[in-house]
RNA sequence: GGGGCUAUAGCUCAGGGGGAGAGCGCUUGACUCACAUUCAAGAGGCCGCUGGUUCGAUCCCAGCUAGCCCCACCA
């Protein structure tokens, strides 16, 4: 009994580490790549190499890790495959900041030596990162570690762009897209964030050419009116239809523009009349697509008005705007100002307000490649968790745009694109010799590529793709996505059309969807608001166990969860609990007690009780975890160790344990105390996979081989079924709670010894009798009389009933009568309530012609059950 | 303008067509030989409002109210 040297609390920092370099070293998750196996694969959401890992991450993860352990542990080939993104533009901001306080740009430094600084971090932030990982206790394979600009990721994205390029997806052309003038580069839609803020509405008038007046015009945004090229007016609107087709005269610019009708303009907004500036405005370039107006830039890529601006040119545009009004208004055509809130778009990188902005750039072409992606998700063939995310994804794609894919930064895939002086564009997979038309020299484009078109092609990718690898054919499809619901548009969905458009099939089967963590007053955790709780000071403190306990519970699929100190504390709590139940275990039994309890040791009730409900929790944590309900799940494991194991069971099991001789009944408790923790421990594992290895390895310390890395899951047996057993043990532990009320009720001294007479009829007296030892040790009883039926009622005595069980607590002293009175009357009125409510549906005819027949005999045995305690609880009184 | 989520104990949240649950907090008692990071007992809820479906609704449906989120090109 060594094992009693174990301290009393657990210490997480002597173990973690040491079992995570064990598992590392011994290979464990390492994917076999058997083709004769179900394979089970996820692919990580890979991290940025921005920074440290986040509470985001850590849930994310703690997820994957859970669902793959657990398929590991049912022997499936399972690979978890890590690896981390390079995250374009938000990697190159961090860079260029650094960079700023060495007081160097990156245009000083120029395109090398700044790539060459980006990989430096890249280096410094990946190995962080895996360092937090691995802190988290994560079995993902290292061994197939991935990043989204190695060569083969690299080679995946030249080999797509090329392919989508050759089959008319990819095209490059002048349109309107999202400017941060910060990032100094274009944007996709989604990474655009729009907030409502207060803004001027300011009217202009642009006085009519050849006629008299002017018309009014309504703009939040004066300083783009130098690049105007018409005015727009409904169709229907007769306050403007008979200058349809006339000219006015732009103000201070001077140019003369035509007033079009178009369907898009609204009559109640504003004047009814709108400016339209087709090099800054989404939809005023769709307008003078369809009219054939010239579009004249006004605002630069800088953010500074550009020559065309006249004599406002070199102007940042806000202050443009400034003199743009004051000019205005000196000139007598600002008729109104207007408060006005309007969406105002933001860079979702610096939160830069973004510039609409006519400008080259590469696009893919999505409606093709969304419909598979739609028709896939409709059929079945991909399922979201929680059901709700299929409507937010759908919603999207049914209404997607082309995807803007061309970034003007540095750090990313440069497009596999050259051009040459004689105009050829050559898009390969090799950079050209020559130009094909010419002969003369191409020159590949400058710009990379967005960085989530390298994330979707991830789960192929990394399997090897374009090269037919084994892993390839081998893992994909995969088998669950993990993420949150805040990129299911960035990543998920760009996953689905690729692997659709590239692999002919989807890149998962189920898409899991968890919420996003929050701090304790349910705000986002963000680093301007400092609230963010490092995951890597929890671990520290409390252990990565705790952590993913704490991540892992009191959160539904899909909802946001709150992260709490005290909840933390209470799996830190829950931990202790686990190593203390097994220190208790270990002194209590030696290795050759291990293995299932089986016929040869006669089982006691409360062997066969704690069989029965571990049987239960098995079955029950099973499916839970196939429903992907894991809080439900963890909170099923925590009850059960808690409460019937540890509170009930190690008790109930101590009579027998500390009893002299009863040789064989101590070695069927031995076993049975070995077989439940061992179990509950493999349930545990994919939750708390440092303790429970630890606690494994312990009870099993003739098998240095053993880990619980690869032990089986754990199945129910039906021979350890005891219905009936467990319904007598219930009863026996309703008497204990009744006769441990009674105490609390009389406030009785802690030592004070019982006497008790329990009445019952004879063959739940025969169960009382049997569970008498239970009883007397477990209630603090000394003395317990089991009586068939009393003659008269004992006196001055506090009563309880259990079922059909009447209990006496015998007191030397005193009691309170007026208080047990109160008492039993409070009860009384309980059971009056429930008799009411029970008879109550039982008049009713509808009632007992409707409802099922199984409902109405529960209906009427319960008030049987009811009118029986009532009766109890009035002799009682009658006997005070 | 669309779409979604949430409303349950003082707090944070699970749950689910037929007698309301957990953790924390609170009250009372106990340092009981695995654990005071513990044990035992307890108080505390018209399950947001109004209708509908049903024999029966906290649960399903509709509307409302309040809060949160996402999407969208009314300048």
């Amino acid at each position: 009994m060594t094992e009693s040297k174990l301290p009393p609390v657990y210490d997480p920092g002597a173990v973690e580490d040491r079992l995570y370099g064990e598992w590392l070293e011994r290979g464990f998750f390492r994917a076999p790549g058997d083709p004769a196996k179900e394979t089970f694969t996820i692919v990580i959401p890979p991290p940025n190499v921005t920074g440290s890992l986040h509470m985001g991450h850590a849930l994310d993860c703690t997820i994957q890790d859970i669902l793959i352990r657990r398929r590991r542990m049912m022997g499936l080939d399972t690979l978890w495959l890590p690896g981390t993104d390079h995250a374009g533009i938000a990697t190159q901001i961090k860079v260029e900041e650094h960079l700023a306080e060495e007081g160097v740009t990156r245009q000083e430094l120029g395109r090398e030596a700044f790539l060459e600084r980006v990989w430096e971090w890249k280096e410094e932030y990946h190995g962080r990162i895996v360092r937090q990982l691995q802190k988290l206790g994560l079995s993902c394979d290292w061994s197939r570690e991935r990043f989204t600009m190695d060569e083969g990721c690299s080679r995946a994205v030249r080999e797509v762009f090329v392919a989508l390029y050759e089959r008319g997806l990819i095209y490059r052309g002048d349109y309107i897209t999202n400017w941060c003038p910060r990032c100094h580069t274009a944007l996709s839609d989604i990474e655009v964030e729009h907030e409502e803020e207060a803004g001027t509405l300011y009217f202009i008038a642009y006085p009519v050419i050849d006629g008299e007046g002017a018309v009014t015009v309504a703009t939040t945004r004066p300083e783009t009116m130098l690049g105007d090229t018409a005015v727009a007016v409904h169709p229907q609107d007769v306050r403007y239809r008979a200058l349809v087709g006339r000219e006015v005269l732009l103000p201070l610019v001077g140019r003369r523009l035509p007033v079009v009708a178009d369907e898009y303009v609204e009559p109640d907004f504003g004047s009814g009349a709108v400016k339209i500036t087709p090099a800054h405005d989404y939809n005023d370039f769709l307008l003078a697509g369809r009219h054939g107006l010239p579009s004249v830039t006004v605002i630069g890529s800088n953010g500074r008005m550009t020559p065309a601006a006249g004599r406002y040119a070199g102007l940042e545009a806000g202050e443009a705007r400034r003199r743009i009004v004051e000019d205005l208004r000196a000139a007598g055509l600002l008729l109104a100002e207007q408060e006005q809130s309007h969406a105002l778009g933001r860079c979702q990188r610096c939160r830069t307000v973004i510039e609409p902005l006519l400008s080259k750039q590469w696009f893919v072409r999505m409606k093709p490649l969304a419909e598979p992606a739609i028709a896939r998700v409709k059929s079945g063939e991909i399922r979201f968790v929680p059901e709700r995310f299929t409507r937010v994804y759908l919603n999207w794609v049914e209404n997607i745009r082309d995807w803007c894919i061309s970034r003007q930064i540095w750090w990313g895939h440069r497009i596999p694109a050259w051009y040459c002086a004689c105009g050829e564009t050559v898009v390969a997979r090799l950079e050209p010799e020559s130009c094909p038309s010419c002969g003369g020299v191409p020159v590949q484009d400058p710009d990379v590529l967005d960085t989530w078109f390298s994330s979707a092609l991830w789960p192929f990718s990394t399997l090897g793709w374009p090269e037919r690898t084994d892993d390839l054919a081998h893992y994909y499809p995969t088998s669950v996505l993990v993420t949150g619901y805040d990129i299911i548009f960035f990543w998920v969905a760009r996953m689905i059309f690729m692997g659709l458009e590239f692999m002919e099939e989807v890149p998962f089967r189920t898409v899991y969807i968890h919420g996003l963590v929050r701090d304790a007053q349910g705000r986002k955790m963000s680093k301007s608001l400092g609230n963010g709780i490092d995951p890597l000071e929890i671990i520290e403190r409390y252990g990565a166990d705790t952590l993913r306990f704490t991540l892992v519970t009191g959160q539904a699929p899909g909802n946001d969860l709150r992260f709490r100190q005290e909840n933390v504390e209470n799996s830190r709590n829950f931990a202790n609990k686990i190593w203390n139940a097994s220190r208790f275990v270990l002194m209590n039994t030696a290795l050759t007690d291990v293995g299932p309890p089986d016929n040869k040791r006669p089982l006691s009730a409360a062997d066969r009780w704690i069989l029965h409900r571990y049987n239960e929790t098995v079955r029950r944590v099973d499916r839970l975890m196939d429903d992907f309900e894991l809080g439900e799940a963890a909170r099923l494991l925590y009850d059960f160790l808690w409460s019937d194991y540890c509170d009930w069971y190690v008790e109930m099991a101590k009579i027998t344990l500390y009893a002299p001789e009863k040789e064989a009944e101590k070695q069927a408790a031995r076993a049975v105390l070995t077989f439940v923790l061992d179990g509950i421990m493999r349930l545990l594992h994919p939750f708390m996979p440092f303790i429970t290895e630890e606690i494994r390895q312990k009870l099993s310390a003739r098998d240095p081989a053993a880990t619980i890395v690869l032990a089986p899951w754990p199945m129910a047996t039906e021979a350890h079924d005891f219905p009936a057993e467990h319904e007598r043990m219930n009863l026996v532990m309703e008497v204990i709670r009744a006769i441990r009320a009674l105490r609390a009720e009389a406030q009785l001294p802690p030592g004070a010894k019982l006497s008790v007479i329990l009445q019952a009829p004879e063959e739940t007296g025969a169960v009382l009798a049997e569970g008498l030892p239970l009883l007397k040790r477990l209630a603090n009883v000394s003395e317990a009389q089991l009586v068939l039926q009393l003659a008269d009622k004992p006196r001055c005595c506090l009563s309880a009933a259990v079922g059909e069980v009447e209990l006496y607590l015998l007191l030397e002293g005193t009691i309170d009568v007026a208080q047990e009175r109160q008492r039993l009357e409070k009860e009384e009125q309980r059971l009056e309530a429930e008799l009411a409510r029970c008879r109550g549906k039982l008049q009713n005819e509808v009632f007992l012609a409707k409802a099922p027949a199984r409902v109405v005999e529960e209906e009427q045995a319960k008030e049987a059950e009811y009118s029986l305690q009532r009766e109890k609880v009035r002799a009682r009184l009658a006997a005070l």
